[in-house]
Order: structure tokens, then sequence, then C-alpha cells
RNA sequence: CGGGGCGUAGCUCAGCUUGGUUAGAGCGUCUGCCUUGGGAGCAGAAGGUCGCAGGUUCGAAUCCUGUUGCUCCGACCA
């Protein structure tokens, strides 16, 4: 598909100031540079310069889905209530599902994701292990009423999303079609010109297998990631799993208990008692949906992860910060708990690097009272706790696979892949006939990618302070053809030749045929991110040659009127 | 859902504390002139029920109440 264009139709509205609500870069730079408008929170128009990128990255899904086998299909938005019903989300999905009823009072829910449809589309069909496996895709409008839409098209509520749904017949076969969706993946956000990194992810209350989210690396992300740079590792931080830190081997003391006045923080007792905080041992506090009192232990520098905790926890799904009166409860007191002598009402968990401390400071289980010398291998009743890597990582930690020390950085989730395994086709009925003569359920996998966050991804790694700067391959058009004087009939005249043959040749060219001062049009041309630009004025009209910027570098080349094709597609390449 | 901020022209904002002719600026838009290598200049013009509703007052953009929308922080987030 070639796009080209004279500026004058172009219905691009840039603007020299941005709304006041945008916060994010790209977000500001979407906007200034008439790519979208907003129509309400967390609901956008993609105007002509936004829809061409997103056009172009579809395009790009669309080849490297379908090389893997996939195949395009269009389902409803509008989704009937009893598939959902069937499932159990319709309860579980809450608020952010967007609910509506039709005339006769039906009910039914935006999709925000199309598991329910796709799979009783499957189940209804697909009756024979010799029909698998199956890949099927689409890329449409999914809908989300976030609590809080914010950073423009990073979390909107309406937003545009390829999601591609494998069924297999076993879970080798599930593994297989994730490998293949891995791996498209990758090559889709190479091809988009992003740097990112596919990041082991946590696929929480979704159950089953592996998961990847890949992440396009920038600070302004919402997903903090830790990567090792010696090998290959890298994962979300409340994936991130974390090996039991040894302490050196000293002399045991018997337990005691000291008083601390008004040390209810670490740093407090810390101080108090004149410790290094690697001695002291943290309480945090939490409650479930059942009101079920759970306390997580870790080293008094370290950080809970509360993914980790639930996981660890059977029955938990929720976390909640817990309240006195349930602390109280269990014979003990913020700010001083410790699993001595708490009540067995609370579920005690303790961090695994914990258990291995000798000699610490914990509290005492009343107020202004800590314990010294707990060695939880010898003071904590081993029968009542649990002991797991609870803890959150943080940069300087080993790395789970060769021990190098980990990095963090920030990033924006762009696309997840996970297996579902039998999540799904169970609750829903979905079965085939399988080689041996039995009925099984499908193994599904469901891979996703945002379109929108994945074109504002690129807007937020690649601009400077004049605009945005396009890879070619997402770029809205490749070239721009900028006569500084448009009034003058010789420039414009030379300026429609040069666009012309380009666009024979097959380049997404725009002509700036506006009769605006060269200024303004640089101004533009900066602003939008057009990767090359090439300007016809009088000087390079008397010369025969003519010139061209490079947005990306800055840089200034001179190419001779007869090669301007060939040099322009050459360097396309390079960009 | 809790806490803060904001809502005045297409955009960015001033005016509000201390109520008082016809509500302002810059940018943008339109017309004319001029200019054409980095948002230039001159002259003129259009454009606002001051978010909405109610109240106080002789009089409300300004004070009060309600409401709605946006926004930031927190909580939450396949």
């Amino acid at each position: 598909m070639i796009f080209f264009m004279k500026a004058t139709k172009l219905y691009a509205p840039t603007l020299r100031e941005s709304p006041a609500e945008a916060e994010l870069v790209s977000h500001k730079l979407m906007y200034r540079a008439g790519l979208i408008r907003k129509a309400a929170g967390g609901l956008y128009s993609y105007l002509p310069l936004a829809w061409r990128t997103m056009k172009k990255i579809m395009q790009i899904i669309r080849e490297e889905m379908d090389a893997k086998g996939g195949q395009e299909v269009m389902m409803p938005i509008v989704q009937p209530a009893e598939m959902w019903k069937e499932s159990g989300r319709w309860a579980v999905y809450g608020d952010e599902m967007m609910r509506l009823k039709d005339r006769h009072g039906r009910e039914f829910a935006l999709g925000p994701t199309h598991e329910e449809m796709i799979t009783t589309l499957v189940r209804d069909e697909v009756r024979s292990y010799k029909q698998l496996p199956l890949m099927l895709y689409q890329i449409q409008n999914k809908y989300r009423d976030e609590i809080r839409p914010r950073f423009g098209l990073m979390r909107s509520r309406e937003f545009v999303m390829k999601d591609l749904y494998s069924f297999d017949r076993d879970i080798d076969g599930m593994n297989i079609s994730y490998q293949k969706m891995y791996d498209a993946y990758s090559r889709i956000f190479e091809r988009c010109g992003l740097k990112f990194r596919a990041v082991e992810a946590d696929n929480g209350a979704i159950g089953g297998g592996h998961s990847h989210e890949f992440t396009v690396l920038a600070p302004s992300g919402e997903s903090s990631i830790a990567y090792c740079e010696k090998c290959d590792f890298a994962a979300s931080d409340e994936k991130a799993e974390l090996k039991i830190i040894h302490a050196e081997p000293e002399e045991l003391r018997p337990l005691e208990k000291v008083l601390t006045p008004d040390c209810h923080t670490i740093e407090l007792v810390k101080n108090f008692l004149n410790v290094p905080i690697e001695k002291t041992i943290k309480a945090v506090a939490f409650m479930d949906d059942d009101e079920r009192l759970i306390v997580a232990f870790v080293r008094g520098d370290h950080d809970v992860n509360e993914i980790k905790v639930l996981n660890a926890v059977e029955g938990a799904n929720h976390l909640y910060m817990a309240g006195e009166k349930l602390i109280a409860d269990a014979n003990s007191c913020a700010g001083f708990m410790s699993p001595i002598g708490l009540k067995d009402s609370a579920i005690v968990i303790v961090d695994q690097s914990v258990m291995l401390m000798s000699n610490a400071v914990a509290g005492a289980n009343e107020v202004d009272a800590h314990f010294i010398n707990v060695t939880p291998r010898r003071d904590f009743d081993a029968e009542k706790i649990i002991v797991a890597d609870i803890r959150m990582v943080r940069a300087g930690d080993p790395c789970p696979h060769c021990g190098a020390p980990l990095k963090m950085t920030r990033g924006i989730e762009v696309g997840q892949v996970f297996t579902l395994g039998k999540k799904y086709s169970e609750k829903l009925h979905a079965t085939f006939l399988d080689e041996d003569g039995k009925v099984k359920p499908f193994e599904m996998g469901c891979y996703g990618i945002g379109v929108g966050r994945t074109m504002a991804a690129a807007i937020e790694q690649n601009n400077d302070k004049d605009g945005i700067i396009w890879t070619r391959a997402i770029a809205p058009f490749e070239v721009v053809v900028v006569p500084v004087n448009a009034k003058d009939d010789k420039q414009l005249a030379f300026a429609e030749k040069i666009y012309n043959e380009l666009k024979s040749a097959g380049v997404d060219v725009l002509l700036d045929d506006r009769k605006e001062r060269a200024g303004v049009k640089f101004k533009d041309c900066d602003l939008i991110g057009y990767p090359i630009r090439i300007t016809i004025s009088p000087k390079t009209l008397e010369s025969g040659n003519v010139e061209v910027k490079v947005r990306r570098s800055g840089e200034f080349m001179n190419f001779a009127r007869a090669d301007v094709v060939k040099n322009i597609l050459e360097l396309l390449e390079t960009l």
C-alpha cells in the first residue's frame, strides 16, 4: 500500500502549544503534530497521519501473523452476556467492563478481550484433531473502562488491539504455537524500530504456563523491569525470582526482649538499637478478600512483592492493607509484629532469605518492644509458617540465571504472549475428538499487541526537542518534498516532478505545496517527523542538485538530480 | 473510591483575593499589504450564554451551594 499526497489537502492540524493535560512526550507530540484529538477521557480520534502509521503497524502485524499460520477474522465488539457468564468473567471483570442493554433489556458488554467470543466460535465448528492446530486473530477496538485513563493512547478506554488465539490438541502443540508467536512478536517490534525486551511476566489469575511481556524501554513507562546484561534474563519486577541470600555464620545468642519506645519503623529501631538494617526483620500486614490476616516478613532493607505473596498463599486473590483491629485480634500491634507469639489465625509468610538470618531484630508483638538475637530457623515455628521467595527485586540483586548484578529500567508494555491452557476451553466446553477417540478440551494460547500503544511507544522512544522521529517502516510518509516557496512556479513544478518520480518508485511521499513561509513548513516537517525531507529552493534549482535532510541525524546531503530516486531509495533502507 | 488542582476565544493563559461600564493578552483563524532557508512584519476583522443549575446582591467570571467534566497523587489494574 502506497500513500502519497499534497499537504494542502492533508488534514493534519499542527499546534505550536500542547494542551495542558498532556504529560507524556508522546502524548504532547501526537497532539501537536495533529495525530490525535480527544473526544472524552480515554477516547481519541485518530487523524490521517496517525491512522497511516497505525495501518502500517497493523500491516506488519498481519504479515508476521500470517507467516506463522495465523488467519485474520473479524468478530463482534458487542458481545452477549451469556458467554461471559458461562466463563465466569461476567462477575469477575467488574467495573472495568463496559456494559449495555439492548431495547429488549438483554445484557451485552463491549469486548475488553475476545477469549469467550473466539472460544465459543471455535467450539461449535472444530470437532477433530485433524483441524488443529488453529490460529485465529483479529485487529479491532477493545474497551476497558479504566479507573483512570491517562497518558493519551497509553492507557485509554477504547483502543485498537491485535489478539491472536491458538488452539492445540496438547501442551506440546501449545508450546510450539507459543514459540511461534514469541518469534513473530520479536520480528514485529524489530520491524517497528523499537528497542524492547521480552520479559518474563506473571500471568497471575489467568493461570497456566508461561508468559512474556514485550516491553519497550522508556523511562516514562508504567512497568518496571529487571534485566541482566550478562545473559538474556529479563523479568517484570513482580515476576523476577530471587535467590537466597546466604548470611555469614555466627555464634547464636539467646533470644531476648528489649524495650524500644516509639520505634514503630525499621529506621527508628535500627537507630535506637544501633544495628545494621540488614540485621532487622520487617513485617507487612495484609488481609485478603476473606479478611484473613496475612503477615509477610522480609529483611528490613527489602520490600515485599505482593504478587509473590499472593502466589504463595493458597486461596488468596487480592491483598489489602490490614486494619489495626485485625492485627490486634492476632495478638499483635502494627510496628512491632513478629511471628513469635502471633496467634494461629494469622497466616505467616517469611522470605526465604530471612530464614538464614542470625541474631536479628524483630518485633515482640507488643507496643514499644522488640526481640533481639532472633534466629528464625530456631525461633520461628516451622509448622506454622510459609517460607518462600517473597521479596521485590531491586537493582544490584544477583541475576537468577547467571549471578551478575541485575539492572532495573522502566518500560511500556506493548504486547504480551501467554498460554491459557484449558482455562477457557473447559469452562466453555470447547472440545475436540482426539486421535485416541477421546474428547478433550483445547490447549489455548492468547497473544495481544496494543497497536495504538505501540505507536505511542515508538514516539516516546524516538523524539527530540523539535518533534517526532519516525522509523521509516511506520512513518506516515517516508519522504516530504518541500519547495521553500510554493508561490514560485518553477520551484513548485520541480518539486512536483521529484514527487511524481518518488511516487512512481513506490515511495510514500508528501508534497508540501502549502504557500507558507519556509520556516513554518520546516517546523511542521520536524514536528511530524518524516524520515527524509527534500528541499527545493532557488539555490537547488540553480545547481541542479536537490538538498536532502535526514530527520534523525539532522544530516544534510546533496543528491544530483538524476540520482535522486535511486539515492533516496538507498537512504530509506538505512532508516 | 479517598485527597488536591482546574474549567474564561480553536490553543496557552490573565482577570476572581477586595463584586461595579462594553471581559482581556499571546498564539491560531479571516482580509489586505509585505515577505519566502527555521513558526517574520504592518494594518484591519471575526470569534466568549466566563462548564451547567440554583442562591446571595441594586449588580456576579468574581461570593455561596449543588452538579458535571477534566486533571494530578493515592488505592486499583487481563
